[in-house]
DNA sequence: TTGTAAGCGTTATCAA
DNA sequence: TTGATAACGCTTACAA
């Protein structure tokens, strides 16, 4: 039984089981598990007895055999398409891992973090975690205008939340008809925060404003785009004064971008960068033609980090609460996992720190 | 179909088991496992329908009843012991885990991934992840000079690899004996990396250089500093000359040590980062002073990343190939997985790029 | 309040 | 080459 030589070449310490538990506290295995799981049906003395042979073996319940006897795995799931190539670079994406594991780990639950190439691989992975019964449930990243996640999850049951999903998803084609959203989602008021930016630029006096957007197919993307026209309507400021343009967030396609920007006939007088890193690249091309930022180009970057407080000068910068909003996230699927009722939550709305790449043309 | 309130009574799609393979090919169930895991014991013909069955309901296998039937977990851990606030700035971590994951990923192995404030945390957690046998084995970042991981985790036998280790543990203190690595390394040689950076460095003129390095404690922290000293002494420079000073690599300590250094009644010529950030910021400071980079002031990033290339001047870095890192790492864990000896191997040699940021004093 | 026993989905050990 | 059957460690009816 406990002979230790027959076990393994390596030896292994023995994990401590309920039954080892049980035999010691000299009750039941059940009376063990009632006393462990805090479910009645057990005395007040057994169970601290119980618990106390618990503690001295340094018990942990086995996950695979509490996943497998129907109970939940313990393990959420999280998976991050993008090219390697763009990895690492926006500080946003540890931030909220940070953030969400935080609410986890007060919960003894674990996260399963995955880099794909794809959005394809990605489903993939859902259908093989759903199979496999790895995780009890997923937290979608980057959602886009068109995204067969939430479609796959919904058929699969795996609970799930959108993070930087859209309030009220885009109807496309516009005469489709409006779908109810088919996940929970946390979101951030991406049209108030670009309203904000451009109350910033208008009042300073810019009307030549130009946006380095991020990847074109992200909702976020689209939404703000959309948001800058609508405040650009609003004032009366047209398509050539007011305009997108998309990138990879590199840092090359943001220099590459700005360099064409500059270069047209009519150069905006402010730019507004979707990331930190575009921005400081921006700010760069800038310096290396010799224009003068503030006093000839304005500079804002949407996601504050320390890159922006490093520059010379300092960006003016989008801030947010990005391991916050990890945490709302990670609440929320825990709430849809205790059978919550599906539902869209705001995150909080994003500020405004003006530093000194931004003031009058 | 479902109501939004009714979430908790959504019937989730059944998955399909080896009984309903079973049942579907006319076989027994022990016939489907030895199919299905390329066992003996099986006929061709019956190996080919079962296969063939099993695609057709996207069969996987329950991982949890796998775990518990006494095979691997099919899961690695990777915990991140850092305060929240120096996440996310260095690009480092994301690509390491992207290379460890290519691996991975390859051979259906998930990789559960925990941020934790601390070392302590950090130890726990190994012990919690060991009695649930939620992981197979374990990659341990960021090794400090005094670790207690290592034993942890060899007392433990838990399998893992110190990711960064050193490849001959420094004697500490100096007359102990030198004991035998507990664990499998992979390391990167920064001595030679030092030795190429001071060459660089001594070449172009600087005989006053400070080495602004990261945190103290870890062990390639240590081991820069110790190099740096000893590439020194080779030359004949005294510690007034050549020197380390250590920070948190956050931008505010480069930031800081930066200013403290040019403060200096004999400031150095060149000033080597621990990482990209604190360099970006160290250049910023400079700007900031109207110090001249490189004509009086040259400056190095130990690593690379887009930042080095977005800032004004370019920075010379000391590029590493992260990814491929984290792949030699995961290689190496699946080596010590599969019963092969300790060891401890060797990674590419970062190779400097010289840019504008360093010149002739 | 307790103990017994039947699952959960695999793998592994036997006979047939 | 097959098919019962017993683990693995836990939860949970159900019986005592």
């Amino acid at each position: 039984m406990t002979a230790p030589g027959e076990a393994a070449r390596r030896k292994p310490a023995r994990r401590p089981t309920i039954k080892d538990i049980a035999r010691r506290a000299g009750v039941s295995e059940s009376a063990v598990s009632f006393a462990l799981n805090d479910r009645p049906g057990v005395s007040q003395d057994t169970r601290a007895r119980v618990r106390r042979v618990a503690e001295e073996l340094g018990w942990q319940p086995n996950s695979a055999a509490r996943a497998l006897s129907g109970e939940r795995a313990g393990c959420m799931g999280l998976v991050l398409a993008r090219p390697a190539q763009t990895l690492g670079v926006e500080s946003f994406f540890l931030q909220l891992v940070s953030g969400i594991q935080e609410v986890f780990a007060a919960r003894k639950i674990a996260l399963l973090f995955q880099v794909v190439a794809d959005l394809e691989t990605e489903c993939a992975l859902y259908r093989r975690w759903w199979a496999e019964r790895r995780v009890d449930g997923v937290l979608v990243v980057d959602p886009r205008t068109q995204d067969p996640r939430p479609q796959l999850l919904a058929s699969l049951g795996l609970p799930a939340v959108v993070v930087g999903g859209h309030a009220e998803p885009a109807p496309d084609p516009p005469d489709a008809p409006r779908t109810r959203p088919l996940l929970s989602t946390v979101w951030a008021d991406d049209s108030k925060a670009m309203a904000r930016l451009v109350d910033h630029l208008y009042g300073l006096g810019h009307r030549r404003i130009v946006h380095v957007a991020g990847l074109p197919g992200l909702a976020h993307t689209e939404r703000r785009i959309r948001s800058l026209r609508t405040e650009a309507d609003l004032r009366g400021l047209d398509d050539r004064q007011v305009r997108s343009v998309t990138t990879d967030y590199s840092d090359a396609e943001g220099a590459e971008a700005t360099r064409r920007i500059l270069d047209a006939a009519e150069p905006p007088t402010a730019i507004i960068y979707d990331n930190d890193v575009m921005a400081v690249a921006g700010a760069s091309v800038a310096a290396e033609r010799g224009i003068p930022v503030p006093d000839r180009l304005s500079i804002v970057a949407w996601d504050d980090s320390p890159l922006c407080r490093v520059t010379h000068p300092r960006l003016t910068a989008l801030v947010r609460d990005t391991p916050g909003f990890g945490r709302l996230a990670a609440q929320e699927l825990l709430a849809v996992l205790d059978g919550g009722p599906l539902r869209t939550v705001q995150g909080e709305l994003p500020h405004l720190e003006a530093r000194e790449s931004t003031g009058a043309p």
